[in-house]
DNA sequence: AACTATTGATAAAC
DNA sequence: TGTTTATCAATAGTT
């Protein structure tokens, strides 16, 4: 009978496959042949290898002795990533976030500070104005100034806090855009003003 | 003259090549074969790969496209990696940042905790203050409230502070549930409710 | 490193 | 994706 002889292996050149189907075929050959060879890389010669492959399609392949991560790891402990990567990204990130909290907490400390102080003074004045006359009016009325000035600090202080919370999380989890949980506010205490 | 023909490529066994120097050459010409067809591959398919080896003489050899590093980076965000020591080691010193910060923030806690003590302290004094002077009353009632409010903010500043603690332990290390250290309950002012 | 006989890989078609 | 076939490409052994 008549034979059917396929053209066999045809010769190729070395350039984008613009035919999807086709490339999707190739991909897949050539990737089986890849790690074949990686891995008679790694019995003939005892070493240690990775490959990690991402497909057309977005898919990701990988080979590795003794696995992946060991290998990365070696190679990253001689190799220093020098510029950007996701990883630096991440971790610079991460790193900007701890800076940026030591800021805050280093401001809040101060904000206390500051709040300890004026309590401070505040409680000298109301002992003072109890020994001799706390029940007058501008005495009083100062009384109000210095919590109102407690009230104002208090205030800001949460504020931050509660900016600072946002923007951790938001340092931290950029997607999510989890903005301001209801700043829950304080409510005015100008109702005293002018009282006395 | 009489040809010499070699006898060509022997088939081999795919196994651990005993002598150094075959095995050194075995490795140089299949790792070079290794790196053409990833090549290719890459060209072929236009996709992206990475190959680490490590040679049996210790050194690395390194093939990457784009880089050896935007692959792993991008192969390490859909696999995370479950343990590793290169990253475990950026995370132990992530930790420890956090674990001081959470130890400034549980400090700033305490000081705050005095302020309130602070305050209450002033509130017992106002009662005092109130059960001798009743006519006072409109007066002190008011700022009972004022109080109150700033309790409440305090309250509310303190609760903040706790939820960021978490939200940081939890967010950077979602594995580990460390879960809400000591919720430090604020004691109630609740003392001066319906005095008036 | 260069050479070549041979094996191994794979393009095309099913 | 697996199989087949004809061909091309890689390489073991030698120089």
């Amino acid at each position: 009978m008549a034979k059917k002889p396929s053209m066999g292996r045809q010769k190729i050149k070395i350039a984008k496959i613009k035919k999807k189907n086709h490339l999707q075929v190739t991909f897949s050959k050539r990737r089986s042949g890849l790690f074949k060879k990686a891995s008679e890389l790694c019995t003939l010669c005892g070493i240690d290898i990775a490959i990690v492959v991402f497909s057309p399609a977005g898919k990701v392949f990988s080979f590795g002795h003794p696995d992946v991560e060991c290998i990365v790891d070696r190679f990253f402990t001689r190799n220093p990533r020098p510029n950007s990567s996701a990883f630096q990204l991440v971790e610079a990130h991460q790193s900007a976030s701890i800076r940026e909290l030591n800021l805050q907490l280093t401001q809040l400390l101060n904000e206390l500070e500051d709040e300890k102080r004026r309590g401070e003074s505040l409680d000298l004045m109301r002992k003072d104005s109890q020994k001799r006359f706390w029940w007058e009016a501008p005495i009083e009325k100062l009384e109000l100034n210095e919590l109102e000035q407690l009230r104002d600090s208090m205030e800001e202080l949460k504020k931050k806090v509660t900016n600072q919370s946002n923007n951790i999380l938001l340092e931290i989890k950029p997607p999510r855009m989890n903005t301001a949980s209801s700043t829950t506010d304080i409510r005015s205490f100008g109702y005293c003003d002018g009282f006395f």
